[in-house]
DNA sequence: CACCAGATCCTCT
DNA sequence: GAGGATCTGGTGG
């Protein structure tokens, strides 16, 4: 059976939950295939005082998914790819995850033909390639990834693996607030981004 | 309705 | 390391 992170796990400080999914399976079901990968870099978004957070503004028709539940997709257009946060902390706390970067694990060749390229380590090295990798788009936003009955969701055990070696420094590819330590990925490894 | 900024990616140099 | 491609939502007139 697998182990599906629940709620609880999502409803903590970004910061923590950032960390904390480093290490995890992250699994997309689809019509006629499975793609799994191994979550390898996050970015952690406050609820306030960070004005590169996607809330910092207030509500709108584009973010309201940030307003809903921990454990909830918020899938956001980025000139002309996606990106996927995960939803932190209680309703109504615009506070997410951002997932940055997959180590590929399982339907790579199915990878392979979305991306159009052949180099495994270049798949999902990256938010937007990350999401056309595991074909994520904006049918996906605002579900609940917390049950196995859901197209997305992530594996793991909810305590942290003492074993990992983690990584952090301040968040790339922003203009404001990237100085906030919030970036995390495992060390060493050739799938995170840049 | 027009304008513009933006949590990217890829191709050079 | 720089620049361009290219798309959508938010804001203001």
């Amino acid at each position: 059976m697998p182990n599906i992170l629940p709620t609880a796990f999502y409803n903590r400080p970004p910061e923590i939950v950032a960390r904390e999914l480093l290490g995890k399976i992250i699994v997309r079901k689809l019509e006629h295939q499975i793609v799994r990968g191994r979550i390898v870099e996050t970015e952690g978004y406050l609820a306030r005082g960070d004005e590169a957070a996607h809330g910092f503004g207030g509500k709108t028709k584009r973010n309201a998914s940030l307003y809903k539940d921990a454990g909830h997709a918020y899938v956001h257009g980025m000139r002309q790819y996606f990106l996927l946060d995960i939803v932190t902390e209680e309703i109504g706390v615009p506070s997410s995850v951002l997932i940055r970067a997959v180590e590929p694990l399982q339907g790579i060749e199915y990878m392979k033909a979305l991306r159009g390229i052949d180099v495994v380590e270049h798949l999902a090295s990256g938010p937007g390639k990350f999401c056309i990798a595991f074909e994520i788009n904006k049918e996906l936003d605002g579900i609940d990834i917390t049950n196995s009955r859901a197209p997305l969701y992530i594996e793991g055990e909810s305590d942290s693996d003492p074993s990992l070696r983690i990584e952090k420094s301040g968040r790339i590819g922003i203009s404001r607030a990237k100085d906030f330590p919030l970036r995390f990925w495992i060390k060493g490894n050739p799938y995170v981004s840049r």
